[in-house]
DNA sequence: TAGAAAAAATGACAATTCTCAACTTTTACG
DNA sequence: CGTAAAAGTTGAGAATTGTCATTTTTTCTA
């Protein structure tokens, strides 16, 4: 469920067109622009971020396949308050405005498509407020870590699918990367993940998540 | 835009039935209860907010007339996971599930509602991720200010028509509530604002739009 | 209006996180 | 394969924020 295969919709306008093909670190759409029509991300994961005025930047969300990139603000009648970058090579349907209000308006099942795309993505946006607003950075990596398990999956080899250099992970969870790579390090030594190279291992998944739940392991490392 | 009674939805379904009247404080529906309908605010203001397990809450949004509470919970079938709760008096219609989803199958006036309601709680959940993960306490509390104004308004003698205690704009903000009330001082010196028993008067809202776009005052309060 | 309760404010100190500079490892590419 | 660039890591000290105890102010209600 949730998914754009299982909707009316995506059969009868996405799969029509021809894919567009964002290698890493291609910008699908800048911040401000005027969007002419959404792109319906097929393989491949996207992060949707937010410059500051000083030139850094906020990721918001991390995006996969079967996910409608820019949707929001073509409902709105906006321009784009966020900027989309290829994270992984990237497979996209664009689909123009006009065949997404026609949708819109003549397909209930694509409302609804649309309307619980859009509520899962508040879910985690409210996620996220509880997790910067309540928990500390370690409690705050452990959610990211558990969330890119549950959304992108494992490689075959048992690490994580996504590979976010440390600095987008610190970013993420909003703390400064070297912060973060202690935190990391921190995790190393009670066991709970390991890591090797670009990659990283989850060993003990109920610890993190008895982190986040509020329980602080008593031995500190030295 | 974007209102209630601007759908045909509204007047054909919400207009129909009596208003509810919840006292400040009062819960409108508790965390992981399963809802028979959602209420759309006629007047007041509600908090939406996350318990933790320790007891402890987030609020993540403060929701005024003319929003539908519930409805994401509706549209995905599922139980709600955060609380709302009154702040003001607050009036509201009921909407059982049933003329929801039908509204949703016939009528695509009512689903481009929705989607510009969800749209716009997207973006501001989006800049509160932003405002916590990029900005310090200082920042984050003159966003807080600026959105009280912008979202609900002011009083005819120019305060903040939302009173909100300190324990929960410190809250909102994710900082202790000390820390918070220190910030607030800070402003006051400032000049930014100023507050009287419960009211709170921007006095320099130039100022704090400066101060979240990255400028640093160069003086500092002894 | 007095007294109790709630909310706000303050100080001192501790914990967390950030910054900056240096250094090491890994990756990219001619 | 070697070199440069990028990414990752570490240490030390500073800045920010949190915690806890206490006091003051405001609000509520008998």
């Amino acid at each position: 469920m949730n998914s754009c295969s299982d909707c009316a919709f995506y059969a009868s306008v996405c799969a029509k067109s021809n894919p567009k093909y964002f290698p890493p670190k291609a910008t699908i759409f800048h911040e401000g622009s005027s969007l002419k029509g959404v792109y319906c991300i097929e393989s491949g994961v996207c992060k949707i971020l937010k410059l500051s005025e000083n030139g850094d930047e906020q990721i918001i969300q991390l995006l996969g396949k079967r996910t409608l990139l820019g949707i929001r603000s073509i409902v709105n009648d906006e321009c784009t308050n966020l900027k989309a970058q290829a994270l992984t090579a990237v497979s996209a349907q664009f689909v123009p405005i006009k065949d997404i209000k026609k949708a819109i308006n003549k397909n209930p099942l694509f409302c609804t498509f649309l309307l619980q795309n859009f509520a899962k993505y508040i879910k985690d946006a409210d996620n996220r407020i509880v997790s910067m607003g309540q928990h500390q950075s370690g409690e705050r990596l452990a959610s990211l870590l558990l969330y890119i398990k549950k959304e992108f999956g494992l490689n075959p080899d048992g690490s994580l699918k996504i590979y976010l250099k440390r600095a987008e992970m610190a970013n993420f969870i909003g703390t400064a990367t070297e912060s973060m790579i202690r935190t990391l390090k921190r995790f190393e030594h009670h066991g709970w993940v390991s890591t090797n190279k670009k990659k990283i291992y989850l060993k003990n998944e109920e610890a993190l998540n008895l982190l986040i739940k509020g329980y602080r392991p008593h031995v500190k490392i030295a």
